[in-house]
DNA sequence: AAGAATGTCAACCGCAGTCGT
DNA sequence: GACGACTGCGGTTGACATTCT
């Protein structure tokens, strides 16, 4: 016995987005923020559950989104936090704002996976392969367990960065909370208001469009300015501590 | 030009964790 | 502690796009 789905999915649309269903979803969390995404879909007047929702709204609707093709320089990072966390994509992908999870497992995937095997490297452990399968042989042939002491102060090491590394993760989550909690829809209006006089609503089709509504670059600077307003009423000093920590982290490797 | 092969990425599924009762 | 409701995560799928033959 199963746990039930997460919704009644008869009757529910499955599939790729409209624009109309983006349109409606956008409408709704601009002007109610987000409570409970299983109300989202009724509320919002959408025949999809929760979950699709959510979903969408992360991966694609989300004003603080960056577009475009991951950077030579973001890829390098992104193995590297992967060497480090594996695959917790949410937790390699919060240290990319902007960037999802979803996103970044598909890069994954797709790109540095097939780039890592081009290069001789084991997209697990990072290791050229045939190192790897030197120190698989020796684990095999030698699986004598280190002295007790040795192990101790390898797990108090582990211990003490696995802390650090969740309490960094902790400030990055609160950071994506309260941007999250802010009331985005009173904003937009404002915003609207002030820089023009046309529609407060927002269109998801004079984003797309640029003969409709105001230029993609207008939007642009507009949830740019957002964003930037979102940083400037945060403190930074949790992230000068990130900096540290992260010093003490490339110590510890 | 056409079909096959391959790549990309949005969306789905199921599980695990958390929280309230 | 047991249970159900809900959210978030990671693995996987499948539709569409692009490249190759």
């Amino acid at each position: 016995m199963g746990r039930q789905p997460c919704c009644d999915k008869v009757g529910l649309k499955r599939g790729p987005w409209t624009i109309e269903e983006d349109h409606k979803l956008m409408n709704f969390i601009f002007n109610n923020g987000i409570h409970c995404w299983r109300m989202v879909p009724k509320l919002a007047g959408l025949l999809r559950c929760g979950k699709s929702c959510r979903l969408r709204w992360i991966n694609y609707l989300r004003p603080d989104l960056k577009r475009g093709a991951l950077s030579e320089a973001e890829e390098d990072q992104i193995i590297q936090l992967h060497a480090r966390l594996g695959n917790r994509w949410s937790k390699i992908a919060s240290h990319f704002p902007g960037r999802t999870d979803n996103e970044i497992k598909n890069h994954w995937n797709t790109r540095i996976k097939k780039r890592q095997k081009i290069l001789g490297l084991d997209t697990v452990t990072h290791m050229p392969v045939e190192e790897k399968e030197k120190v698989e042989e020796k684990i095999e042939t030698n699986p004598e367990p280190n002295s007790l002491k040795e192990q101790e102060e390898t797990r108090g090491k582990e211990n003490e960065a696995k802390m650090v590394l969740d309490g960094r993760n902790d400030l990055l989550n609160d950071y994506e909370v309260l941007c999250g909690s802010l009331d985005v829809g009173l904003w937009w209006n404002q915003e609207t208001t002030n820089s023009n006089s046309q529609s407060l609503s927002l269109s998801l089709e004079d984003s797309l469009n640029p003969s409709m509504g105001e230029s993609p670059s207008m939007k642009e600077d507009s949830i740019q300015k957002w964003v930037d307003s979102v940083d400037s009423m945060l403190s930074w000093d949790g992230f000068n501590q990130l900096e540290e920590e992260l010093i003490f982290l490339e110590n510890f490797q």
